[in-house]
DNA sequence: CGCATTCTGTGAAGTGTAGCACTAAGTTCC
DNA sequence: GGAACTTAGTGCTACACTTCACAGAATGCG
């Protein structure tokens, strides 16, 4: 029987990795697997991607398991992955360009529409075919690709700034590659990715190795 | 009182967020803070900051609140950051060169001792002032640096035989990039950064607005 | 100098997530 | 075709984390 309970976010937050391993299996050639055998895969308890998955329905047979295109596909469904998502990207120093020509995101279904600087010297260059505006063409490109997603990749001192523009133009899910908390509405997603601290977290326990 | 429990994961992600909030404070010349307004700040609650302050002692003083200097000394200590960390990175594409070429890890104290690639044409250059290096001189490098923490930044296949090697070579940390899950042992900690994995989790959210 | 105010540290209560363990359903093989 | 085996879905339990709420400590002000 269906759930009737929204899934918990940390739920959603795996998904993609299940999602991932299943277009890694379909490579392999694999097309049915148990939630034993993926749960091995990705360092999660069996139960853990069964419960999971009840948020949602119904997706394995007792004694087999899931078919993996099928299961892959439903968690692509799920996860709004049927259509490709247009995406901006404020910031095109040496991380930003690293993002803008990783090709990891086109073929997940992200794709750059609109790559924006601050720098004279880089606005009017092209990097991975889309050329770099002026933040003051921001709400024009985001309104024109209806563009939901953004992708801050500037100094922390413009971060603030730059979420203000792109949720003022329409953003609704910032990934924030700058070091600071933005403020912003309750009805924007933003999520970080904070390398230096990932790495400090981590020099804790390190540090207590031997003691 | 000081606890004895040993602090939970959770805990030590969130010390360098208020190790890093509470720099920018003294940036701006702030030398006290209460727990309210630094959590207001990082978006955690107050009564967050205080429990997790607990579990490495009292640093605060009731009816004034916390020594910004002081309590950031004490967070530094507590994560190890009195010392600088040497780090190998392996794979040097845009995404390694960028995370090479950003100051923010050497001012973190993260020194980048060690470059690692497979390709005949980058090996021997340098990024950053650090030589590229061939896989073979990963175990000298990081026997001769001390090195206990290591970046990988290589594709997805390669990323779990560089794993291997590292974790053979004496590094105890791992910081992956690589979209696949590394298999490794129980006493060395691996974290992800999974930018694709995060816009996919925002999708979901995405696809269901006005429905 | 004492009362109102501010703010920490923490036991207790509340919340949310993960794992267990069981039922039921499907498969395989003899 | 039936016995042994595999595996999904799920109620329940246990655990871990967060939040509440209050006691105690420091300050300031009238």
């Amino acid at each position: 029987m269906e759930r009737l309970e929204d899934p918990p976010d940390v739920v959603i937050r795996r998904l993609p990795l299940y999602a991932r391993s299943l277009r890694y299996l379909l490579d392999e050639g694999i097309n049915s697997v148990s939630s034993q055998e993926l749960g091995e895969r990705i360092n999660v308890t069996a139960a853990q991607i069964r419960k999971d998955l009840s948020y949602f329905g119904e997706f394995g047979k007792q004694g087999i398991g899931y078919d993996v295109e099928k299961l892959f596909n439903h968690i692509e469904r799920i996860l709004g992955l049927t259509q490709s998502w247009p995406v901006v990207l404020v910031g095109v120093g040496h991380l930003g360009q690293a993002i803008a020509r990783y090709d990891g995101f086109h073929s997940q279904g992200l794709q750059i529409v609109g790559l924006f600087d601050t720098d004279p010297l880089k606005i009017g260059q092209k990097v991975a075919d889309v050329e770099i505006c002026a933040y003051a063409h921001m709400p024009q490109v985001i309104h024109d690709t209806n563009a939901r997603l953004a992708i801050v990749a500037v100094p922390a001192s413009d971060a603030q700034p730059v979420a203000d523009i792109l949720i003022d133009a329409g953003i609704r899910a910032i990934l924030c590659y700058a070091p600071i908390i933005l403020q912003t509405p309750d009805d924007v997603w933003v999520r970080y990715i904070d390398p230096v601290a990932v790495l400090h977290s981590m020099t804790y326990y390190l540090a207590r190795e031997h003691m």
